[in-house]
DNA sequence: TGAGCGGCTGAAACCGGTTACAAAGAAAGG
DNA sequence: CCTTTCTTTGTAACCGGTTTCAGCCGCTCA
């Protein structure tokens, strides 16, 4: 590997002078500094990052925290592709990687059943490798080690989970507009009695979709009976079960909007095993407009996240901080209506 | 942050002292070792990984190459959350964390219709950073890319891609013995006239799938004329449409083997279309075992693949290069075929 | 003509570790 | 008791960059 040293040799200059030629080309003459970057294209010259980020403190790399969470071996991020292909393509626009950290250390937090890897390790991790910043992709465990980091004092930027803290901010999709969305489509399509299946309601998504739903609903002037309103955790047997005890109730809905694309899967099957048809006897609509959606029978309606934008929008924000820009407001992602054959 | 220094100067000894502490603790003596080892628990000493690997050129990354192909935006990587969960923990397991490498640079290659990013890109920031080795994910694209990286001489390790190189190996499914028990499968269900709908042919996977296929039928004594053979391209439509020219044949076939469950999904609907009852009319088959499969209706027979396995493997193989061992020899993961209704 | 200023440049310190080498002390062997 | 060997330790060089500081030079302006 050739270095700076080699390079101000073969140039007759000073290392300073070769470094400059580097960070800060304009305080170096036009003669040498063409010189200097002849030499090193010819020697094929690459900069060593551990070298540089000894000097100056920064690495170029941003954490990423994401921790299956071990209780919930089955459990998958929604959209973690699209979430990574935004990340990534945005951090790369401005000279960052993405570094995937592992806790090899939180073994012993396993061991008592600790919820998430331990946040001090990452935060170590961070400190070690002089990281500038950490994103944080919800593992469908609670969000209490994500206040950790939050408190840390690092750039943190969370995806799906609502934090706090002095360089801590969230993305998420605008989960009131979007389920609001839902229900006008709903009213539009001649429903008047509609019920939601939730998510957890210590999920801020979740709780930001029922808002929009009940928002939604008094500005159509329609009631929501409190049997209109079933709390699932975000995966297909709940809304399959939640599905069953809307069809069991005494005035059974014509409409249901779920909180995710995964139980409004589920509710199509319970209401195909209750011989309902969709959409006739049952619209469904669901949220996040994963694959499946698109793919089971009758194709679902939902509001599409804009994934990979929201990868870009967590790179944006975390980049901003790192940068020693102030602490951007959280953000909302706008969702788009997908009408398929599940709700006309 | 703490240094070796004042470690050292709070313990009156040199730093060459502490540095053994912690890298060759055992010709230390156990007094001083523990002194130091307190000093620094009490002072929440964090070894800066920078200097480390600048004095060691070891950073303790494993780079990972996944680079979405732009000429294919919608395409994605069928398992790679799986894949990333199995990688992040084996890799986690020995203190090595995964850097998602991004090459800002690639942008002029784009703009030339490369194909996937530049390797050359790639291979300057593995020796930027003194990355061990790396991670090649496949990314839709030809594999032209994937030679040029086995070739620079750093460990590789290819998920699903067939490289040779010095340092290169692969890891993948046992496709020939997957494509092997799905034949199997049929033909003890009473399958005579099989049919495959295959991969491109290009592809490692896909050719092993289909050699599979051949040693099965010829095994169990069963002829696969030509027109038994389609290919296709691993997504939906071109089993669909496969689907379609073989149900035109003279003698259609009795049950098909599909390369993919995409496909597989793709040849339920040309069936369906074809008012072919699944599985008494056509018994299907497919590969993966991705999450549609259970979904679809009839709910999908399929080799499901090992994925986070694949990941795990995909690591050992490349700590193994990183360590000094022999190039490990490409592994084939078993697959496992789950029956389901679409084929009895 | 001389003071003042701005642009370039280089010497050298520094970032925080690792490690080759030498030396001191302790233990072993003759 | 002296030599040899082994263990433990410290000094100092080194990894490859960045950055402070001072000095030099050529200009401008009074």
């Amino acid at each position: 590997m050739t270095t700076i040293r080699e390079i101000a040799q073969l140039c007759g200059v000073s290392v300073a002078t070769v470094s400059r030629v580097f960070n800060q080309p304009l305080t170096v003459s036009k003669e040498k500094r063409e010189v200097v970057e002849r030499v090193a294209r010819e020697l094929d010259y690459r900069p060593n990052e551990s070298a540089r980020a000894l000097a100056t403190k920064r690495s170029g790399l941003i954490g990423l925290v994401w921790d299956t969470d071990h209780r919930r071996p089955g459990w998958r991020h929604p959209y973690l592709q699209e979430l990574l292909i935004g990340l990534k393509s945005a951090l790369s626009a401005h000279g960052y990687h993405l570094l995937m950290l592992a806790t090899s250390g939180s073994a012993a937090l396993r061991a008592v059943g600790a919820s998430l890897a331990d946040p001090v390790a990452y935060v170590n991790m961070t400190r070690r490798h002089h990281l500038g910043g950490l994103v944080l992709i919800d593992s469908g465990s609670d969000a209490s080690a994500f206040t950790a980091f939050a408190q840390s004092g690092l750039p943190c930027v969370a995806v799906d989970v609502d934090v706090d803290g002095p360089r801590a901010t969230y993305v998420t999709s605008d989960n009131v507009g979007g389920a609001a969305m839902a229900v006008r489509h709903l009213v539009e399509e001649g429903h008047r009695r509609i019920a939601t299946i939730t998510g957890p309601h210590a999920n801020r998504p979740a709780a930001d979709r029922l808002a929009g739903f009940r928002a939604a609903m008094i500005e159509a002037g329609l009631a929501v009976p409190p049997e209109y309103v079933v709390e699932g955790d975000f995966y297909r047997p709940s809304g399959q079960a939640a599905m069953r005890t809307l069809i069991a109730s005494p005035q059974p809905p014509t409409a249901v909007f779920c909180a995710s694309d995964e139980m409004a899967v589920g509710a199509l099957l319970a209401a195909r095993h209750a011989g309902l048809r969709v959409p006739d006897d049952l619209a469904v609509v669901g949220f996040d407009d994963i694959e499946l959606a698109a793919l089971v029978d009758p194709p679902l309606t939902t509001l599409a996240q804009d994934k990979a934008g929201i990868g870009v929008a967590a790179a944006r924000a975390v980049l901003t901080m790192v940068h020693g820009g102030e602490k951007p407001a959280p953000a909302f992602l706008p969702t788009k209506l997908v009408v398929r054959a599940s709700s006309r």
